[in-house]
DNA sequence: TTGTAAATGAGACTCTATATCATTATTTTA
DNA sequence: TAAAATAATGATATAGAGTCTCATTTACAA
């Protein structure tokens, strides 16, 4: 598999963007880490690390990221937008409990094929897919009765 | 099937919570067009009909609809979210252009069994489910080489 | 009917995300 | 390699979605 640096660096180069040393760092930091994370984490993490990075930056660099495929949105119901790296990593989905909110992780490889015959219904080219199951919890479903 | 009015009045008693006119309306008028809409949308659609039903509780009656199951989330891309009704209407998912933004339905009935077989291992009362698939248009493809 | 617990409405407030624009960095070209 | 052109960054202003507060009103139970 190729270093998410170069894909990225390749993404850019054919969007007639530049590959900068904030982009590069962002970048790492995005695949630093394995969990779920938002705007303000990633600038915690990278103030860590000693670079003041600007809020715009890691915004738009972000957004980038999404464009590539490389990173999804997750929107975790907490009232802003959470991210995932996918790039390189196993595929998981997500079970959101419509009582307590809560948000489980699960694999589910079986939708390769599906995902192959819709792209081809409606002149789409997949790069990845999001799934969110919903419903209630054993302890929402606990609480209710 | 039964009326979307006498599902949610039994979602709201189950909660220990009152049905109000102006729940009762806004679930009328969630259920009154077809397409997503925003928030601002649906106090607009409101307005037309004479009811000055304020913001607060058209959120608070959303989040309501939304956890009972009858109205889904759709997070448009835009900066702020949307919604759809379900209850009583066929399931369709998304195609998401990672390009132009645009967002394309597409029906799929082919989700039930596998979405039962999660639903077991899990532990977990499924609702519905929520999938949307990601990538580039025909026209954005164009446009890239 | 009356008491009480819950819901509504108005508007202030919070906070995520975007836009602006001067400055800085990168790339191109001559 | 220097200068010109183009793009990116950073600081901050701004927009706007969504939440919170609390006084008033309403629904429901007894």
């Amino acid at each position: 598999m190729r270093p998410e640096s170069e894909v990225f660096r390749e993404f850019l180069i054919h969007k007639g963007m530049r590959s900068t040393p904030e982009r590069e760092e962002i970048l790492a930091e995005v695949f630093a880490h394995h969990d779920h994370f938002d705007v303000e984490e990633l600038i915690m993490r990278l103030r860590r690390r000693g670079l003041r990075i600007s809020r715009a930056s890691v915004y738009r660099t972000l957004a980038l990221l999404v464009e590539s495929g490389m990173v999804g949105e997750v929107y975790i119901e907490d009232g802003h937008m959470h991210y995932e790296h996918i790039y390189g990593h196993e595929h998981h989905c997500h079970l959101r409990c419509l009582g307590c909110r809560k948000l489980i992780e699960f694999r589910n490889g079986s939708l390769k094929e599906m995902e192959k015959r819709i792209g081809q219904e409606n002149d789409f080219e997949i790069i990845g897919h999001k799934l969110e199951i919903y419903g209630y919890c054993a302890a929402c479903r606990g609480e209710e009765s």
